[in-house]
DNA sequence: CAAATTTTGTAATGTTATAACATCACTGGC
DNA sequence: GCCAGTGATGTTATAACATTACAAAATTTG
């Protein structure tokens, strides 16, 4: 792997908080002042290509895979509370949504399905302060 | 509904396509040349939680709902060469994710699903081209 | 009416992402 | 070895998306 790829996907692995681009350039930059914008992009964008990244669209920010099962699509379970993010792999459920959508003729070929909650950690804290 | 919340809605109502925040307000300036991004965001907002409006989170991007069933959490069908957008509501399938999810105790409460693909127009057009 | 509250307008700024083009590093033919 | 051709990376600038902060106006309420 490169070694931009690989810097950015150790940033990403070392939490499990989901970063923006501009959190993931700002810990580069501790190392290596002057990385730019356009480098770290690049990197997520191949990364995510090889399913070693996911992209949370609707915070605009990242995560590395953590399932060992790059390639497939996951359900993303977004915690609203930490920002922590769990993945999900299941295969059934991404066949029960293509077939939803086929039914008006429409072929599916990327699946964004992102959750947003609480999680077990949160929501008890939540219950008990 | 508050006139400028009506002239947003109308503007998204107009086209099936999704279109961007500042696609609304560079059509909305036509006649109201100093309408601000603030107002259209706040429109947008507001028209959401109405459930008038989605937001297309992989895009940016926002529809009117034509579902007539404001409130529920629709599957979102994106076609990615005109970018026209389906709603298609399915109860069942939001509690398989949900389901999928809760299995480690995460609480869920938004749902985003949106499915990228080619809707039937363009990919018959596509393939008899 | 006048004070309190909410909504709207306005300007500035912050955040996310890409475009455009220069430069470098490797490869394979000569 | 040299030097085109190719692809990756660096650099700068800017485009695209979104929010903050505060002032002005409208609305509510005592």
């Amino acid at each position: 792997m490169k070694p931009n790829h690989l810097m950015v996907l150790d940033v990403l692995k070392k939490n499990s908080k989901a970063l923006t681009a501009y959190d993931v350039l700002a810990d580069l930059r501790h190392l290596h002042p002057k990385i730019a914008p356009t480098t770290v992009y690049r990197a997520l964008t191949a990364l995510e290509e090889q399913g070693r990244v996911h992209r949370i669209e609707s915070k605009s920010a990242y995560i590395a895979c953590r399932c060992d099962q790059h390639g497939r699509a996951s359900v993303l379970s977004v915690c609203e509370d930490c920002g922590r993010v769990e993945e999900c792999v299941d295969p059934e459920l991404l066949d029960a949504i293509s077939t939803a959508t086929s039914k008006t003729g429409f072929k599916p070929l990327r699946h964004v399905i992102e959750v947003h909650g609480l999680c077990a950690i949160c929501e008890n804290g939540a219950a008990t302060s």
